[in-house]
DNA sequence: GTCTATAGTAGGATAGAC
DNA sequence: GTCTATCCTACTATAGAC
């Protein structure tokens, strides 16, 4: 085969969008590493250049979409006319609406044999999280409407506790158990930020969805 | 080469004490499948018939070693002498005891490219203390030491949250990033079971050190 | 129902030439 | 940076013996 050099930036993105196509269409365990290289005409060994395994082009394929909408997320954390508790509701129904769970390329992630990837995927996007959630409860904390020593503790908590407890591929419940366990998560977040009782409670039924789904 | 049948259960059991022995001594990827088999002259599809996948023998070795465990923290919280404050500091000082990360079975878990064992293993740990914390909350609200609508969502939030954070396999943080998390999770324990600050501060150090090792 | 022997497939990963 | 060639090993398939 003749030998086709080019900018490794350009080799790199050529191969992450190949991927994702093969990905979404095919399934990620379906797609074989030569199918990918074979998609844009390079040989294995160049796949292997680039990428240190098949689990990491996925990496990078999800980082790109994370990205995304972890820099929406944020416009809404710098809005100045929003006080804290709607800030965390507002973040929480961005999730929602922004979130790729029946996005094809996000359901490979969900079967048991991609566990390992998941879970990456899913601390990479909590520590992405953590300092947003943080500054509201800093906020929070200043305005008086919250009251913790301990605001990125919190933040980290509550978000490691949801995005596991939450997560489909991780615990299966019952409908009525998500139902009483995000009653449960209102409640002990209120408790942990010092909100007062029932203030975190509007929207309830929006951040529920929203837990069950983003990763 | 010779045919000897036994008892399923005898060679359920052989397979399970080969591999676990393989798995301690020479790591769980150096182990082949071919390797497990020829240290008890059996055939590969012997071991076929009995574990749908290696990943599977070595969740039952662990599995073996935690029922084991979970006996003994069970005993802790069938005792009649202790108030539900005593039993929890008894339980994390129980687990800091019996821990099992310097055992080179566990070792094997923290490594990048068993993370999906590793989370099974973590998720089935969690199911099986999530009973025996529930107990104790359900006991504190009782006698009014406690003050919570969720006793088992609290022992959940409280397990998934400790479990995953504290895993050096799934975040990695410095030594005072430790601590600070582990005075953290008192304040936010306390508040979570309605239990006065404080309260649950005894023996912080042990129950720190139980909460970084134990999978 | 338990086990052997053999043969093979699939596909992730690597070494080393160019 | 790219390619060719090859390795490695989890896993499957099968046909038949106890």
């Amino acid at each position: 085969m003749t030998r086709i050099s080019k900018e490794p930036d350009e080799r790199r993105a050529e191969i992450i969008r190949a991927a994702a196509k093969l990905f979404s269409e095919k399934g990620f365990d379906q797609t074989a590493v030569s199918d990918i290289v074979h998609a844009i005409n390079v040989a294995q060994g160049t796949f292997y250049y680039y990428f240190k395994s098949k689990d990491n082009v996925m990496l990078a394929v999800i980082d790109q979409l994370n990205d995304d909408i972890i820099q929406k997320l944020t416009d809404v954390v710098n809005q100045p006319n929003l006080n804290p508790v709607q800030k965390i509701v507002s973040l929480s129904e961005l999730e929602f609406q922004l979130n790729r769970e029946h996005d094809p390329l996000f359901q490979q992630l969900h079967l048991e044999q991609n566990n390992g990837l998941h879970q990456k995927i899913i601390v990479k996007s909590i520590q992405k999280m953590v300092p947003l959630y943080t500054k509201i409860i800093d906020e929070g904390v200043q305005q008086g409407i919250f009251n913790t020593e301990y605001p990125k503790e919190a933040a980290e908590l509550m978000l490691v506790a949801t995005k596991f407890i939450f997560d489909p591929g991780i615990f299966q419940w019952e409908n009525d158990e998500i139902i009483q366990k995000g009653k449960a998560a209102q409640d002990m977040s209120e408790r942990i930020l010092g909100a007062p009782k029932g203030s975190l409670g509007v929207n309830i039924d929006v951040r529920l969805a929203g837990m069950q789904r983003y990763n």
